[in-house]
DNA sequence: GCATATTTGTCCGTATGTATA
DNA sequence: CTATACATACGGACAAATATG
């Protein structure tokens, strides 16, 4: 669609650098992001970095504030939410069109894989990052640019919720098993099972997420 | 959700001027737009109006070339089929789970009647707009910042495909009737009407704006 | 294919306004 | 209420890439 994820020029680079800061709980949300500390941090013009700014702010992850600068987002149950909302309408009618031969199955089958790995070593933080990339793939089901690209916006705003929770095994364990369920249901060419099975998963990932987030400090 | 619709504020207010101007074919498609010349149009500096830029491109209006700079976006059928199927995808459910006493479906009904007014005068590139904003107010429905968000950026790029192919009256007016007709079953309480009604809408739209695209000169 | 002009990418310095301690 | 820190916006500079003759 667009040239837009231009991966040489600078701000680029660096919306790629902060963006991954900020899902990898390096910068805490509501977190203020001050230009001037920040632009002589990363190396880069205060101007550079007010181009990253608008970027990641049209990502979901920044928040201006008039004439006071950009922070770190701030989930909340509402963000919650409404992410899930989107998942139903996004996830479930990719999964139920799609077609078993689809290159996209083969991405979803390496995410589950990557799960059982990083299960062997409890390592939770990567299990959520493969089961993330496991719904990516279902997305790409869809072959749409259009959809993939929102998408994406929503799975950095989901890592940035889950960074605020740490990442208990029982927020992640649970689902590699179900997503295996799901991708064979797809592979013998039941996807309306899959989207069942899918469905359901949505309804208790989304329960648990906010009774968590209800716990919160 | 964001502060990002910051309506003060020169680039956000930059970014609403040269949106208008893109989707109301004052800038053609695949136009290059110039740093120097624009910004001094503007009255505003390269730094200011770069970052106009990024905002734009993140919404599909622009494309950023590798040290080309910037150029009003090219729709092609590609993109049409796109964001038919994306269209297929949000408003659907969102209508289908519509409350006749929502708050939109008062946004649905003056914009049928915006679209019967201009109707009286021939003037279709209003029909068009007050079309667009009836399916707006669909989406709407679905009460999720994210996906009238997403939805936003879809109409724009829907208004730039339709700024390429002038405004015949055949492309806008038979849907005035349509969207009463939907907007009638949903007030009736019956959304599942509507949703088919409005299947039907879309693939019928889509046809017609390809083969639109198809004749292009 | 070359030399030149143009344009982008990035930086710096600075003036002004706004919020906060 | 003043002082201070910060964001906003501008203009100029220059290297590097690109377009042009």
């Amino acid at each position: 669609m667009a040239t837009n994820d231009n991966s040489s020029g600078l701000v680029e680079q660096m919306a790629g650098a902060l963006r991954l800061r900020i899902i990898g709980g390096a910068l805490l949300p509501g977190q203020r992001l001050p230009e001037a500390r920040l632009s002589e941090e990363l190396g880069i013009s205060r101007n550079t970095l007010r181009e990253v700014f608008r970027l990641l702010g049209r990502d979901g992850l920044l928040r201006h504030e008039p004439n006071r600068g950009a922070f770190v987002a701030t989930p909340t149950m509402a963000t919650i939410h409404d992410i899930y909302r989107v998942r139903r309408m996004v996830e479930i009618p990719a999964l139920k069109q799609g077609w078993p031969r689809h290159q996209a199955v083969a991405r979803m089958r390496a995410a589950v894989e990557a799960a059982e790995l990083a299960r062997a070593d409890a390592d939770w933080r990567t299990v959520g990052s493969a089961n993330m990339e496991f719904h990516t793939a279902i997305v790409a089901l869809a072959d749409s640019p259009r959809l993939t690209d929102f998408f994406d916006r929503i799975v950095a705003e989901m890592r940035l919720a889950f960074g605020l929770l740490g990442s208990p095994e029982d927020l992640h364990e649970p689902y590699i098993a179900l997503n295996l369920a799901i991708l064979q249901r797809l592979e013998e060419g039941a996807p309306a099972e899959a989207a069942d099975l899918l469905d359901s998963y949505l309804s208790t990932s989304e329960r648990k997420l906010m009774t968590a987030f209800a716990n919160l400090p």
